[in-house]
DNA sequence: TGATGCGTTTGGAACGATCAAGGAGGGTCG
DNA sequence: CGACCCTCCTTGATCGTTCCAAACGCATCA
C-alpha cells in the first residue's frame, strides 16, 4: 500500500515511499542517498535494500528546486556549415558529454541564432534551466563571454578571449600557432622550401594565431614568405582560386592550411593541372576532420585534442560551481599533427 | 524590498515578487504567463509591465515539479567513428535542436555504452529528468525500443522497427531504397550499363533496404546484377579492397555504394589505378556527408532529409505528449540526389 | 543520580511553481 | 428582490526533495 490513497500505480516510488518501507524518516532516505557516512550501517543497509526493491531514483525537478541547480550545462548548438569540412563539433561534444556526465552534469543543447550570438542564454539563465553555460564560437572576438560576464552567469570558454586579455573567465584553448609550426617544421624536414600559407582574413584571431606559427616556423629557418601566403574566406572555391593563384606566381611546392576546407580547395586545384597530391605538391590542413581521414592518399592535419580540451573544460566548470568556487584561469593545449600521404612523397 | 527579509540581490525574481509589485495574486501571474486569456486586458498589462521590470522568467525546477514534466527531451549521444565518412549525426542533431526549441522543448545529450544500448535511458526515466527520448542507432534492430516500450516510456525512433513489424511506438524513418533506386536510376540514365553495388553485411537491415533498391532497379531495366555486388564493413579500405575486385572480375563502369565512406573506398582504388573519376568511372554514395560535398571532383550521394526527420520526429512527440495523446503511425520519407562531379563525365 | 557529550535520527519548514476550489462583483432573469 | 450565472481573481494545498534545528539513545563522567 502506498502512501496516497489513490496514487496511479505507474506513479514513480518517493522518498516518503522508500522511507516507510525501511521503517526511517524522509531525511534518512536522503541521507542514505546523498552523504551515507552519516548513517549507522545497518540502517543504511535496510534503506538500500528498500531503494533497490522500489527502484527509487531522486525527482530531479524536486532535487534541483530545492538545491536551485538542475546539474546541467548549456551548450549553444550551432552546426557546421554546409560545404566545408569541419567536424569538429561532433567529436567536441562527445567528449563533453562523456567528461560531463562523469561529473554528474548533462548537456542541454539550445539553438542559437546566427546574427545574434547572446540570443538563448537569457531565458535559460533566469529560468534556472542550467547551472552553467560552455561557451564556443569564439573566433571573431567574444560577444558572448562579455554579455555572460555582465550577467554574472558562469561559464568555460573554449577560445581564448582574444580581445580582452584582462578577462576574468576561465578558459580552455588549443595553441593554433604551434600546430601549425608542427606542419610547417613537418614539411621542411621533407625537404620543402617554399611553402604557402592559405588563411583566413585579417579580422579572425583564431586565423592569424595559426598564420603567426607558418610566419615564425619559416623566419626561423631563413625561409622566404613573401608572396607566399594568401588570405581568403573559409570555403573550397575560395581555397582552390588562392591555390591557383599561388602556383601561378609563387611556385611553392606545399601549402599549409588553416582549415581542412581550404586544403580541400588546394587538392581540387591539384587535381585540376594533373599534378599528384603528396609526390607533385604537399597539402596540409587543419583538424583532422573526416574529410582528412578518407580523401585519396589521405591529408597532413593538425588533430585539436578535443577529447582533452573536454577534460579541461569540465574541470574549469567543476571549479566554478564548487563550494567554494575555485576560479581557474587560462589552458593552453597543444595539438598534434597527424601525417599522411598529401605530405608524403610515395603517397603514404 | 523584496518578499523574504535576508533574500540575496542576485537571486532571481519569484511569482511571488512579480505578484506583488504587480498587486495581484500569484495565481494570476501564473496565468498571466500561461494561459492569457483568462485575464482582463489592463491586468494582464499591469502584470506583463511587471514580469518586464524585473525580468521575470518562470523557474524551471519549481515548474517542472508540480507539472510533472521537464519540457526535455533525450538523445543518446553517440560519436561518428573515426575514420568513416559518416557526419549524419550533427546534421539530425541541429534540426532536432531548432525544431524542438520551437515546441518548448530542449535536447538534453546523455552519453550511451557501446555494448549496452539501453544504459543511461533508465536513470532518466526514473527521476523524470526526461519526458521523452528520440532512440537512434536502430540499424541493426532496435533492442532501445523494444526496452523503452516495455517500460512503457514515451519515445519516438528515427529508423524503422524491422525486427518487428508490429512495433507500437512512433517512428519516422528515409526510404533508403528509393534512393539507391534514384542513384542507380541516374547512372543508367547516364548511360551506364554495368553498375555494382558495394553494401554492408546481411546482417544489416539499412544495408539490405539499400540494396534492395539497385537490385529492383536493375532488373526492371533487364540489367545484370551476377557478380557486380559486394558486402563488406563499413571502412574506407572495406570499399576500396571491395572496388579492386569487382574492377577485376565485373568491369563495372559505375558504383553505387551503400555510404559515402565505401564511396570513398572506391575514389581510392580509383585513383591508385590512374582512373579519373566521374570520366572514367562513375561513383555514387550515400548521406551527403561534408566530404561528399568538399572532395575533388565532387561525390554524387543520396541526401536524406533530416531537417524533415526531425519535423515529424517532433511532430511525433508532442502527439505522444498531449493530453490526450496521439498515437501516431510511422512516417516514410524520401531522400534526394545530389549530383557531382563523381557521375558527370565531365567533372561538373 | 543527573549532567554532558557524541553519533544518529527525526519532524517541520522551505524551495517556487500549478491545481483545485472558492469568493467578490456585476449583470440577467424569473 | 432573490436566485442564478459569468467573469475575474484569490486562497490554501500540493509536487518531492533538502535544510535546519531539535530530539533521541547511549555511553561517559563528575
Amino acid at each position: 500500500m502506498s502512501r496516497i490513497p489513490g496514487r496511479v500505480p505507474t506513479a514513480p516510488p518517493t522518498l516518503a515511499d522508500v522511507a516507510e518501507l525501511a521503517g526511517v524518516s524522509r531525511q534518512t532516505v536522503s541521507n542514505a542517498v546523498n552523504n551515507p557516512d552519516l548513517l549507522r550501517a545497518d540502517t543504511l543497509a535496510r534503506v538500500q535494500e528498500a531503494i533497490d526493491d522500489l527502484g527509487y531514483s531522486p525527482n530531479r525537478a524536486a532535487r534541483n528546486l530545492r538545491t536551485r541547480s538542475s546539474q546541467l550545462i548549456g551548450l549553444r548548438f550551432t552546426p557546421a556549415q554546409e560545404g566545408t569540412a569541419n567536424s569538429m563539433v561532433e567529436r567536441f561534444v562527445h567528449s563533453l558529454v562523456e567528461t560531463s556526465s562523469a561529473a554528474g552534469y548533462h548537456v542541454l543543447l539550445f539553438p542559437g541564432d546566427p546574427d545574434d550570438p547572446t540570443a538563448g542564454y537569457d531565458d535559460l539563465l533566469r529560468s534556472t534551466a542550467v547551472d552553467a553555460f560552455i561557451a564556443t564560437d569564439t573566433y571573431l572576438g567574444n560577444p558572448q563571454a562579455a554579455w555572460l560576464e555582465s550577467r554574472r552567469a558562469p561559464f568555460v570558454a573554449f577560445g581564448r578571449p582574444w580581445d580582452n586579455p584582462d578577462a576574468g573567465h576561465p578558459w580552455v584553448d588549443v595553441d593554433g600557432a604551434a600546430g601549425v609550426e608542427l606542419a610547417t617544421t613537418h614539411l621542411i624536414d621533407s625537404g620543402h622550401t617554399r611553402i604557402a600559407w592559405i588563411g583566413w582574413r585579417k579580422e579572425s584571431f583564431i586565423g592569424e594565431d595559426r598564420r603567426a606559427g607558418w610566419t615564425r616556423t619559416m623566419r626561423s629557418r631563413d625561409l622566404p614568405t613573401t608572396g607566399l601566403a594568401s588570405r581568403v574566406e573559409e570555403s573550397v572555391a575560395s581555397g582552390r582560386e588562392a591555390a591557383a593563384v599561388l602556383l601561378d606566381e609563387a611556385k611553392p611546392t606545399a601549402f599549409v592550411c588553416a582549415s581542412d576546407t581550404l586544403a580541400m580547395g588546394v587538392m581540387h586545384t591539384l587535381t585540376d593541372r594533373g599534378l599528384t597530391v603528396g609526390r607533385d605538391v604537399a597539402v596540409v590542413g587543419f583538424d583532422d576532420s573526416q574529410v582528412a581521414q578518407v580523401v585519396p592518399p589521405g591529408l597532413t592535419s593538425v588533430r585539436q585534442p578535443l577529447e582533452d580540451v573536454a577534460i579541461e573544460v569540465v574541470r574549469a566548470l567543476e571549479g566554478l560551481l564548487g563550494h567554494p568556487p575555485v576560479e581557474s584561469k587560462g589552458v593552453l593545449l597543444a595539438p598534434e599533427l597527424i601525417v599522411r600521404g598529401s605530405s608524403q612523397a610515395d603517397g603514404h
